[in-house]
DNA sequence: AATAAATAACTGACCAGTCAGTTATTTATT
DNA sequence: AATAAATAACTGACTGGTCAGTTATTTATT
């Protein structure tokens, strides 16, 4: 009649605790957007009754930057580690940076979070400062140098720095977010639209041949 | 001891409250976004009551959809109009445009209206539908439309028309949604913006010059 | 008086965050 | 090696607050 009375309830995994929870937070934002994820269903996608989730992070905030640093710390490291070493064309470079972002939006839940970010941060002033300090800022100044070094070795045309990052930038992840939000419209197509959009790029960066 | 038992409470508006209505939900859902926004604020603007706004519209969704697009469809009307008569330059029609759109980002409330729109559609599938077969559709129509002239008149390059779109488009959108969301950074100043931009387009879009 | 317009008061459902109590694990004692 | 005491991890049940939408009633208009 109590058969389970020997059966462990739970077990203490304080080491894995922490990025479970991040994963199921991740999987629910994704979904649901900041506000309207429900701190339940994170717990049960990660196994953990909801309180337990306020033993490791402060609030429902909290939890949010902690994912968005999470994913995006490594990427940025990477690109970082790029620029500084890299040789080649600042084309190549930038086409190669371009894939990369395709890539990556295509492989992780960066245009999930991204959409919330620009759609949720102004109700959560703490999200959009963290993210304003660690992402945008950092995104704008990994591409500013590679157009900035383009410019320099006389590859690009001198022009508005920023205002090109824009143009290269925003289209992928407008393009992204839509996707994500209205599903695969045909003018959303990104197989034709990545390589356009790279052509696009080049052609707005080239520098003027000489007469 | 009851000096206001005289005055008049409220008076009979059928005419004009639904507009009244619509005002007061366009400021609050700007400044709140679409779940965030509260009724009772919508009717506290309008000077009502919530249950005023009931008799007008059947939900919070209807009320929003109504605002957009009532503030669309002038936009649309006015642009379409234009590209039926127009006969110089496709490059002129197409600064025109982006001319207009800087005006109507910088004038209109438009940027916060298609944040929340890609913010929030995803959880409210009804202003999700309505806006991608109203706004987006019309939209990406419109702009393509000037994209195929220019082709067609030898003008812009052959290339993908759709990409073109979102490489026009959508760093304008993102540049106003980022600026509202974050405020005036350095990074997203306008000024400088627009005009590279144009810049970066017109020489994105060009045709390649007889060899 | 009849009716249309408007309201005030209410309901039901939702959810972040809290806390007293429970269970697993570790450490000390024999 | 057994067990008792202490600690740390975890949970269930609750609270306080919010808000879309509804209902019963009042007020204006004809």
């Amino acid at each position: 009649m109590n058969p389970s009375s020997q059966e462990q309830k739970w077990q203490r995994r304080k080491e894995d605790r922490p990025a479970e929870i991040m994963a199921a937070g991740l999987e629910v934002f994704s979904e649901r957007g900041f506000a309207a994820a429900r701190l339940e269903d994170v717990a049960e996608v990660a196994g953990v009754s909801k309180a337990t989730i306020y033993l490791y992070f402060e609030s429902k905030a909290d939890l949010f930057a902690a994912i968005v640093r999470e994913i995006a710390t490594p990427r940025f490291d990477e690109i970082e580690k790029l620029l500084d070493s890299y040789e080649g064309s600042s084309a190549e470079l930038l086409n190669f940076v371009i894939g990369k972002l395709k890539d990556l939006t295509a492989t992780t839940p960066l245009p999930s979070l991204a959409k919330i970010i620009l759609s949720e941060a102004s109700n959560f002033p703490e999200i959009r400062d963290f993210y304003r300090d660690n992402v945008v800022e950092r995104g704008f100044r990994n591409i500013g140098r590679i157009v900035e070094r383009g410019i320099a070795r006389g590859e690009f045309r001198p022009c508005n720095v920023n205002a090109a990052v824009q143009a290269i930038a925003f289209p992928i992840l407008l393009n992204t977010i839509a996707r994500n939000t209205f599903g695969e419209l045909p003018q959303l197509d990104p197989d034709g639209f990545f390589t356009a959009h790279a052509e696009f790029v080049m052609r707005g960066l080239a520098a003027d041949r000489e007469a």
